[in-house]
DNA sequence: ACATAACCGGAGCATCTGCCTCCACTTGGA
DNA sequence: TCCAAGTGGAGGCAGATGCTCCGGTTATGT
């Protein structure tokens, strides 16, 4: 760090890295970026001094881990792009990144929030925003998506699905899939019928679940 | 508390007890049942003592404030369940128990949320619900709302909305009102034209403040 | 006017959680 | 073999939160 010569680590060393990094996505994926270094190390199976020694605090860590999840987000959307059905890309971007954002708290929420730190955060989202312009002015030219649809709404539904999503995580992991769809259809100017539900409801025990788990973390 | 004789505060005293309450109605509704008895001493301009003395725990002071706010979902139900337009009585009644909870946090957190403690708010979640059922019921019976709608898709619609509000309270109290009528929109069987939007969108200023925010009331 | 029970404020205690440092001990590898 | 590189985890520090305690104040009945 200090100077530019990279001597590698030694094996030891690198394994133990991987192990901190490997832990470190899975609980920033689960609990987002509230999990804590502690947590990160015990899940290591490492002390915490080691976590500490090859990244000097969280925001590194961090930065590190989430650079190449932001590029997952801009290949979709320029994956979606290409797409010929303006409608199908549109459609298919919302879903693949609420799919990314579900499966990694911790992504939502460096999407949704702005820190000073993270430059390299900053900056990705920065290239992700005028694909998904681009993605959402080609729909609406074609008139697919409704007029009055602004770039802050998707900001909006996502923030909204994500937390429905994270409410039945436990119950019914899939469930968000027909409140964006409720939403979808809620976009398209000209529809004559809903389109089937990709998932079903929730049963009884899954809402009671829901509520109580939802309840208990919060209380923490 | 201790004996039935229900001897009349002394009036500085109810006086101090009058303002802790609408204190904890103010704290609670924008932050939450997270808000500290602390703060809502402090908000009260009283000591903490004087709290404690008052409501032996949080708990109480809790089911004190609100089985008469829980009562106003109930009212708003009963009240769209009259109406004679199916369509209007359903719309009307999401409409309304989401303001209620967008301008108090607490109520919605408890609404969605199951707690050993609080007998007196479950037995109230019970009441509404039946109601909300007939209301959805209705609706569907008369083709107005989407036949593969569940109830429990009402709560993860109104957890969603509930959370988009939140994420967006400081810089544009109202913004929520887009996501509810895309949402409505996406409920109807048969829709041509999309209904017009109540409210204009964030602009980027909006959009960078809430963004801001929301990052900065996570890390606390 | 005065006595006194009721009431008040807020310093302070106990607890918890999270970030991070330090240093005595262990180990890979030249 | 030897020692720089690496390790673990106790513990310091800081901030939050729930709650108690008690010296001092005040309302109220007589």
């Amino acid at each position: 760090m200090a100077t530019i010569s990279e001597r590698p680590l030694r094996r030891d060393a690198e394994r133990n890295r991987q192990r901190i990094l490997d832990s470190a996505r899975v609980l920033f994926a689960e609990r987002g970026l509230g999990a804590s270094l502690d947590e990160i190390a015990r899940h290591a199976d490492v002390g915490v001094g080691t976590v500490y020694r090859r990244f000097p605090d969280k925001e590194q860590l961090i930065d590190a881990l989430f650079e190449e999840r932001l590029g997952e987000i801009l290949a979709a959307a320029t994956a979606s792009l290409e797409m010929s059905d303006p409608w199908a890309a549109f459609a298919q971007f919302l879903e693949r990144s609420m799919e990314l954002q579900v499966e990694d708290r911790a992504l939502k929420e460096l999407l949704l929030s702005t820190t000073a730190a993270h430059e390299r955060i900053e900056r990705g989202r920065q290239q992700i925003q005028p694909v998904v312009a681009a993605i959402l002015g080609r729909a609406q030219q074609a008139g697919v998506v409704r007029e009055d649809l602004a770039i802050s709404d998707l900001l909006l539904l996502q923030h909204g699905i994500g937390e429905a999503a994270a409410y039945t995580r436990e119950a019914a992991p899939e469930a968000w899939r027909r409140m964006m769809l409720i939403a979808l259809d809620g976009l398209r100017p000209d529809r004559r019928r809903p389109s089937p539900m990709p998932v079903p409801p929730l049963d009884d025990e899954q809402v009671v679940c829901s509520m109580r788990d939802w309840g208990l973390r919060r209380r923490r």
